[in-house]
DNA sequence: GACTAACCGAGACGGTACGTCCCGTCTTAAG
DNA sequence: CTTAAGACGGGACGTACCGTCTCGGTTAGTC
């Protein structure tokens, strides 16, 4: 997914060892957890992979890479889109799978990619295409269905309402105050639909 | 404020020497805004401030110490706490001094603090402290005071509403899809208000 | 001969880089030259030799290791064991061939490198055996031999006489108060010949 | 002795504190034993001292003016001149209180002396008049005795039997492979007895 | 007895070098 | 041609001391 070399392999030479490959991910992952992101080195994965730094260079640009890739290639990445008529509904859905799929370890990592994506331009990109606005425009999709069958106002900025909800989301998890939890889904719903027509 | 050491004084020794203390927060803004806040260095501060390393390292714990200290030194940290006997005007005011606060350049040092936060726990527990911490109260007395007016429902979840707005505003400060300006303002304090009682 | 570290090279990985390896070496004896033992340091070595640090410490464990190295990779360190027959003449032969190995230049190495040997008891294991006994079993050979052909006492303390005539060049090198020269290495012979038999 | 400054004390103010004087001699003599003279700073002989940096600076220009001072200012300094009228017993004297003020203590500090004054000509200079100079000239005096006595020849080169004499003495100190023990005063005695006329 | 100059402890200051860590690149031998 | 290994030039780290400079406070004379 994030891989930029596109792979013929008509051509002669080895071919990318799938072996490392997984063994670098996964080292990435439980050194990010052992001991934090600052302290995640490029050199560190290499080793607990028993990988050559130059492997890790061939195929990534960046550290912040390797775990974004680590953190997508995991399954909680899936996001269904529920579509069952009540706008309330397919919220609760979608909020309840949100929930779900972030646990104290996605956090983590989540931190720790925003904090790339805050010092890093570059992969800042990468990030919100591939992460953030993937799951805004998810929303977005419930949202825009909600004002086409009248359960939210005409003239509502579904934008507007995306920001609220996200950045709850982030500044929770970012901010770590308060927990991720059902109650707040619950309140999201609600206050969303305090736009509908009335 | 930010100041940890307790500087009693009546010891000998030769005192702090202010012109290098106002130096080294003058050379960390300069060269946030100059490089960046990953090129920053602490290496960097001390030459451009023509100060020894040393200096620095007795005064902060961190590079990010520095900056917080320079940024919070700066007047744009006076938070108004508008009373005006109407919830809306109160919105109105402190969001509109809250925009007045921030340009782009504070929004630069934002990004960088709470990078900085998200990989180091321990300044993190300083920066919500002095900043975050401090913002949410205000806002929260300012609803507060709209409940006990009876012009928010009696049974609102304050922080809900704190999360709502201090989530989107650092979303947007965050990840800069979108711009802070006068119209998400004014949809806050929309938003906000449609807790009034009826 | 100074080389710590045994190196096979059946081992995959760049090897020794002989172009920095001599730069070091070079560096280290111009500065040495230059501004004198103390104000030689790592640094400026790695930075006149377009070298880093790092490239130092990985080979070397101290800059004296690294002077050590230079001056006894130079040819100065060939001493011939001289073996006429004659006891006088040995001692005259090798006598002659230390004073023309020692200009003021290598004085000036070898009082740095006692000064560190003085400091740092590691380092003067090193310096002992890879120069000072050295020298001191030549001589002992060419005495040795001279008791051998009865052209000294049998019961003379070869010990005493090495102790004798290095201590003397040692106490001229360090001392400066008196040139090494043919005059002293004259009367060395002489005070040498007084222990033979009669 | 080492005191470069004269006191005149006609003006007013606080004059020197002995107590402070001896605590600084004392406190760097036992850190020079317990860490060695590479460890010994100016920084720790202080606050083992009690005393400000600023307390040494003002008196010595060197930490190693003040080992020398520390250990000049120990007995240990005293060499009587013996007068016998036989150079075999004079030397025998000579010899045996040399030895006798000498132990592991002061060969430690002689090293670390010697050590400074081979990488500061500065300190050399000090170092060299006030023992070198000082032992040679005693011994010198001896020796001339016993040409004028007609124990020695009268063509022998006395300085060539001092750099002999404290040549040994000064070898064995530093590289320290042999002790100076009266098995080699004796054999000294009986080298130098080897330029009596017959 | 007050004045005053020098000394004292403490400790901050600008600075230099230390030895270490990692970066991203390059060079090997092996597969 | 890729891989693991590992040396390379480079840059910043945080620390240790350097020698200097202020501080408040003490001490001993001279006036």
């Amino acid at each position: 997914m994030t891989e930029q070399k596109f792979i013929d392999k008509n051509s002669p030479g080895r071919r990318r060892n799938d072996k490392s490959h997984k063994a670098i991910l996964q080292a990435a992952l439980e050194l990010l957890e052992q001991d934090g992101y600052r302290a995640l080195t490029i050199e560190a994965i290499a080793a607990r992979a028993g990988v050559g730094k130059q492997t890790i260079y061939r195929w990534w640009p960046s550290k912040a890479a390797v775990v974004l890739e680590a953190f997508t290639a995991n399954a909680a990445m899936q996001i269904p889109l529920p579509d069952t008529g009540s706008l309330r509904q397919d919220l609760q859905e979608f909020f309840a799978s949100t929930l779900h799929a972030g646990g104290e370890r996605t956090a983590l990592v989540l931190r720790s990619l925003m904090a790339e994506a805050l010092l890093d331009p570059e992969f800042a990109d990468q990030f919100k295409h591939i992460f953030i606005y993937a799951r805004r425009n998810a929303l977005g999709e419930v949202l825009t269905r909600g004002v086409e069958r009248g359960q939210l106002t005409a003239n509502v900025d579904i934008d507007f309402l995306l920001d609220l909800v996200y950045g709850v989301i982030w500044y929770r998890v970012l901010v770590q105050h308060a927990a991720l939890n059902e109650e707040l889904m619950e309140q999201m719903v609600d206050m969303i639909m305090r736009y509908s027509e009335k």
